[in-house]
DNA sequence: TTGCTCCTCACGTCACGTGAGGTGGC
DNA sequence: TTGCTCCTCACGTCACGTGAGGTGGC
C-alpha cells in the first residue's frame, strides 16, 4: 500500500506519515525499487492505534515505547522476568493514560461551560 | 498582582504568561517602575477564560479575536450595524467551538477504547 | 509520453521551555 | 545587605506544514 492510500485510510497527512517514519514510530514495512514507502495492513493498524492514543497527549517517543512493550508482550516465549518487567512498564502507561483521560474529561466540561457562556452572550446581545 | 501570583492562581507557567503578553492575548494592565508586569483581577479572569478555551484548539490569535468580539459586544453604546457584525463573528466562533467539542468527545471515546485495550492486554498477560 | 504519485532536503511555524546574565523591591 | 522575584534576549523543542526541485510507475 502506498503512502497516499494510507493517508486516506488513517486520515493522517502525508507529512505526518513521513514524520512518523523518520521518528521511528511507524516505519513502513518495505520500500519499492524507486524508494516509495510501502505499508502493510499491520502498519495501518499501528497507525490507527496511534491515532487513538494521540488525544492522551503522549509524545511520539512515548508512543513508540508503548507500542514496543505491547509488541514484546505478544511474543510467545518470553522469560518470566522480562514479562514481569514489561507488565510493569505497561501499568505505568496505563496510569498515565487514565490520568490524561481524566484531565481530558475535565477540560471538556470546562469547554462546555465556555460554550454555554458564548450562547448566553449571544442571547443577551439579541 | 505580580506574575508569580497570577501563575499560581491560573496554573499557567510564567513563560506562558509572558508569551501571552508578547502575543497580545493578555497584556498586563500595568507595569511597575522596575518593569514588573502587574495584573488586575480582570486580567486573571481573562486568563481563566483562555484556559477554558484551550482544549477547543483555537490559536492564540483566534482567542485574541474572540475575546475582542466579546469585549466589544459588552460596550453599552454600539451602532446597530457594528453589533450585528460582531454577533455574526461570535456565531462563527460558536460553531467552531461546538465542532471542536464534538471532535473532543469523539477523541475521548477513542482514547477510552484504547485504555480498555491496554487493560485487556494486562489481564491477558497475567 | 503524459500526468499523477511519490521522494528528499531545507526551512517555517506554533506554543511554548530553557538557560544566561542582569535587576527590582519588600 | 540578603534573597527571592522578576526582567529581556536568544536559542531550543516538539510535531508537524510548506515549498523546491527531482523522479517513479501504471
Amino acid at each position: 500500500m502506498q503512502i497516499g492510500e494510507v493517508a486516506d485510510r488513517t486520515r493522517l497527512s502525508l507529512n505526518t506519515l513521513r514524520h512518523y517514519d523518520q521518528a521511528g514510530l511507524v516505519v513502513p514495512s518495505a520500500r519499492s525499487q524507486g524508494g516509495f514507502r510501502l505499508y502493510t495492513e499491520t502498519d495501518v493498524q499501528r497507525l490507527l492505534t496511534i491515532r487513538r492514543m494521540k488525544p492522551l497527549g503522549f509524545s511520539l517517543e512515548e508512543m513508540r515505547e508503548l507500542l514496543e512493550v505491547v509488541d514484546r508482550l505478544g511474543a510467545a516465549d518470553l522469560p518470566v522476568d522480562d514479562r514481569a518487567a514489561l507488565r510493569d512498564r505497561l501499568r505505568g502507561f496505563q496510569r498515565a493514560a487514565q490520568e490524561q483521560r481524566d484531565k481530558l474529561v475535565e477540560q471538556l466540561s470546562r469547554a462546555q461551560e465556555f460554550i454555554a457562556t458564548l450562547q448566553q452572550l449571544d442571547d443577551e446581545a439579541g
